[in-house]
Parts: C-alpha cells; structure tokens; sequence
DNA sequence: TATGGCATGTAAAGGGTTACATGATTTG
DNA sequence: CAAATCATGTAACCCTTTACATGCCATA
C-alpha cells in the first residue's frame, strides 16, 4: 500500500487539505498514481492517528472549513524508509487497451470516436505539461529537478500515446470502410 | 470491473486454462491489465457459473490435468455488449515514480540502481515486442491489426519510458557527486 | 536434492469504488 | 435557476493481495 506515501510525498513540500490532495491526484500525480477523495480522507484520518501527519483547522468565510496537513517528524521518517525499499511493478488498468486488443469484435467507428475523444484530453494534458515544465526550466531546475522529472515523465508518455494513436488512425480507417461492424 | 472483459477477449481466439491466461496476463496483455492466477481462477468460476465460458477437462500425463476454457455465445454476446459502451479511465498505480516525485529525500545511488534494474526489464520487454511485431508484420497484419497495434503500443511505451530513464540519468548523476543522501 | 514449471484452488485481510449525505457561494 | 467549486465525511459492497495448500516431473 502506497496511497499513504504518495500523500506523504505531496505534503513534503507544503501543507494541504484532503480536497488539495484530490485535486493534485486528479491532476498532476494522478498519471502516476490514482485516488479519489474518500480514499484520501480515509487515509488521512489514518496517518494523522499514527502521527505522520498533523493538521491544523482553518476557519474559512464563505467556504467551508478546512483541514491542513503537514507532515511529522515520523511521518518524514517512513516516508525515507519507504524511499529506500524498492518499489514494487506498476499496475494499470487500462480498460481501452483492453477494447482495442478485442477489437475485431468491436465496432470500429465507436472505437475510432473514443480513441479521438481521449486523444483530446491526452493533447490538453501535454499542453499543461509542457507549460509547467517551461516554467521549472526558467526557473533554474536544479531546486526542483524531481519535479521537472516527473512532469517530463508525463509527456513523454503523453506524446508516445498520441504518436500511437495516429498509428491505430491510419490502420483503421481505411479498414472502416468493407467492416463496419455485424 | 473489466477482469472479466479481459478474459474474454483472451478467450475470443482461442481456448485457454486458468495458467495459460495467467502466462498472458504476465507478458502480453499485463502491460495494459495485470490480474494474478487467483483472481483469475475465481473469475473463471464466476464466467462458468453465469455461462458466459464453458470448458473442458483435459487429462494429462506428467502433468497436471487441466480445464480448457472458451467463449460462449452468452460470452461474446457480452464482450460485445461491453465494447460498445465506453471505456473507464485507465488507472495506475506506478510506485516508482511516486519516489521520483519524492525523490529530494532519496538517496540518489538507491534510485540510479532501482532505474537501472527497471531500465533492463524494459529493455527486454521491448526486444520481445520488437520482435512479436515483425512477426506480425511478415504474415499479413491484416488479420490481426488489433494484435498488432496493441504490440505497437507496448513498443512505443517501452521506448517512451527508456528515453525518460535517460533524461533521469543526466540529471541525476551528476548531482550525485555533492549530494550522496544524508 | 533443490529449484522451477505445470496446474489448480481456498481463505482472510486489506484496499478501492460507488452511492449517499450536507451545505454555502460563485459562475453561466 | 442550474451547475460547478469548495470542503468534509460514512457505509456497503466489491476487488485485490498475500498467505496457505497440494503434487508430479524435469532440470541443474
């Protein structure tokens, strides 16, 4: 289980509450590791009950209030332990994947339509990505080099995908035109 | 819940057992769904219950009997009824880049040595791909465009990633020179 | 003789998803 | 006036992981 470290990680730099947290997994983290907010707060309940984190309530007007959270002493602590440990594979779920190997019983204009339709969040993704990682570059990178690593991470990945997705494009589309499904 | 999705398609080309499926979901189709054979054996008994695969006992000799597994119409009637509906998004849960992104309070020799074990791994993912793909590619990939460009995929992702673990090692080594951990 | 491949499973514990629940303010 | 944003949670169900269990054969 490393949700609780990848929370450990985000709060290494700054203090945030659960709904910061879900934002940055929806976004930015979330390419690597997923999580929506019930697990979030679950597990903040945890690592606050065992001390590695802390949080302080913040009275809000016009808002609700909220919770922010900052790592402990212990909870810095696990977070190196489990730094030093070797990480486990990577797990994914890809369920399009999934579609496209079984697609000779698919019908191909749906898949064609969803491989568009999620080639558009890809493109708005990398467009964030590349921004961000323009600012870390001018910025001197070297403060933040595992920060521009990951963000180069996302568009490699980003860049790989769409570079794919123009390959399934080619292939299926003038193969749409005898099969067009049962 | 798309485990069972997977199996079907799996399923759709040929029989398989419980092991057979397993070896799959260890190369091939692991890269986009990864399941163990315990999960994959309790879903088989699920599928069998609802009809949705059917199998048959193969006795063995110096082996271990086995039960081959195939599609029933109630089975592809499903994997088609799921093909047409779209698609969850994919979800990962990828640990070594959650150290990445943690990585100011890493020892830098301890995530050089983890992104070199990773980079061989991928290395050899990629050969067997490679390889696969020209195979395909020699025997008419006409008949098996889906296999083909799920095998493209794979490519494009090991190279993406290798080319990332490239960058990582630039930057990282040398900076490891002042900053060997604490 | 120990390890790895073949082949199948069960059970308990832990992790994750979906649905439910609330409520004020801002934006379209 | 509807929808989205901010903000926090609980509960039930489902899925996944880890550990346990068996047993033969081939290879090192």
């Amino acid at each position: 289980m490393s949700l609780r470290h990848a929370i450990l990680v985000l709060l290494q730099d700054q203090e945030a509450s659960g709904y910061d947290l879900a934002r940055e997994f929806a976004n930015s983290i979330g390419l690597v590791w997923n999580a929506t907010h019930q697990q979030i707060y679950l597990e903040l309940g945890k690592l606050s009950e065992q001390d590695m984190v802390h949080y302080r309530h913040v009275p809000q007007e016009g808002k609700p209030d909220k919770k922010l959270y900052s790592l402990t002493e212990a909870g810095r602590t696990e977070l190196v332990r489990w730094l030093k440990k070797p990480a486990g594979p990577a797990r994914i779920r890809d369920a399009f994947m999934v579609k496209v190997a079984g697609g000779s019983l698919a019908d191909t204009q749906v898949l064609l339509a969803e491989l568009d339709s999620l080639a558009k969040q890809r493109r708005e993704r990398l467009a964030t990505f590349e921004a961000l990682a323009q600012r870390l570059d001018e910025s001197g990178r070297d403060d933040n080099v595992y920060n521009y690593l990951t963000v180069r991470r996302g568009i490699l990945d980003q860049r790989a995908w769409l570079q794919w997705a123009e390959e399934v494009r080619h292939s299926l589309e003038h193969r749409s035109a005898d099969s067009t499904a049962s």
